[in-house]
DNA sequence: CCGGATCCGGTTAGATACTG
DNA sequence: CAGTATCTAACCGGATCCGG
């Protein structure tokens, strides 16, 4: 069930025991992050296996990282929340994610774009105060991509709640925002900014101005995007 | 050769495919700790297989983290240091580590106790300001232990350079320390204090008064003693 | 839909021995 | 001193299936 023990008392090693076997600080970075159920994490680690994403989360449950609770239903959900033990770890994750965006290479992982880790990401660090007090859509055209993964809508509704879409909603669309999804991706990274997409006809921004102006600001990025890259 | 990648173009991600893989943060660990050889790095991971140790340094190397560079013979010897990357590794190593301090139950790791691994830590964090000017030996006994591991001598030289041996080197000893082992590591990790040792007679010294009553000063603990411990 | 369990083939790690 | 070689056991990825 459990990995074999290193078998030293220091205290590195029996925390790499838990936290450094494979997609083990990933799925910290999503609960961390604010998921809680079973799918809602999978959708954060498409490439994991659902065994793989069960087995892990009871070592955390174990290791009294998490804490599985029953949501009365019907439906019946499991929800998986952090202990306190588990909220420590963001120092860790963000550490590891300091150094990631500082040194690792950027060019191999961008040739692992998601569109839908993408937005969901967008989506969870929009900022809202930027966006005017009544429903405001936009509508996110990734021109190369197959249909099915082509057109995203954010909506921001008048209790600045965020939803994300990638079938139409019906709503009218205040922002249209044209862009390949490499050039996204690196914008969301802090690799590069809204103007510079713009300047470089890479993102077609079509709306009203204040929406625009305004859009490297509501557009809440990585939470790493500050770090400046020295590699790569 | 390489792991199979995590395909996230996350900075999380990215830095864990290098990060965490098995055995990779102890490794670290001890470059950090200032290891640069081989059969160095080989006495801090004793249960590694030098296979897997070549391999992972071979990544590190890869992924800019370490240089290894030869030093002229004979005989001809390969160190192995950490680049300006891999010394920004040092946070998130130490972030490792405070957490497990905190938040691993020890008494599981207390039951993989190790007196090379714990007196070679001690030998690289002795503090010798407290320390005579003169070569100054202690003598470290484990009654319960089997003869090839039950003696070691700590010897501080006039030069403030510390030497760590398991066979009588011949000096004159100045202090004597006779202990068990658990209550040794639990001293090292900052579980115990020295005093509460000698109290409960787990610890026994015999030498000057002034070298028994600044033990607690020159005897460095791990660099994770501070972190006050929450679990187990 | 939600939350997994099962099975199988390929990869990784552990143990031990050996070499230039 | 600084690693290889070899063999076996454990783990992981991917697909499929299942009960509520």
């Amino acid at each position: 069930m459990t990995n074999e023990s290193y078998r030293q008392f220091c205290p590195v090693a029996m925390a790499a025991e838990v936290l450094c076997t494979r997609w083990t600080v990933i799925v910290l970075r999503e609960l961390i992050a604010g998921s809680t159920r079973f799918n809602e994490l999978r959708r954060g680690v498409p490439r994991m296996s659902p065994a793989l994403l069960s087995k892990r989360l009871g070592e955390l449950e174990q290791a009294g990282i998490v804490k599985r609770s029953r949501i009365p239903g019907p439906p019946e959900i499991e929800a998986y929340c952090l202990t306190q033990a588990g909220r420590d770890l963001q120092p860790v994750v963000e550490a590891i994610g300091m150094w990631g965006q500082k040194w690792v290479e950027t060019e191999p992982s961008l040739e692992n774009l998601d569109p839908e880790l993408l937005m969901w990401d967008m989506r969870r660090n929009l900022n809202t105060d930027p966006v005017p007090r009544r429903r405001t859509v936009i509508e996110f055209i990734y021109p190369e991509l197959p249909e099915s993964q082509r057109k995203w809508w954010l909506i921001v509704e008048p209790d600045r709640t965020v939803d994300l879409c990638h079938i139409d909603p019906g709503f009218d669309v205040d922002l249209y925002a044209t862009v390949d999804l490499r050039t996204m991706t690196e914008i969301w990274m802090g690799l590069r900014s809204v103007a510079n997409a713009v300047d470089r006809e890479a993102l077609v921004l079509v709306g009203p101005r204040a929406l625009i102006d305004t859009m490297q600001s509501w557009l809440g990025l990585s939470p790493f995007a500050a770090q400046d890259k020295l590699a790569g």
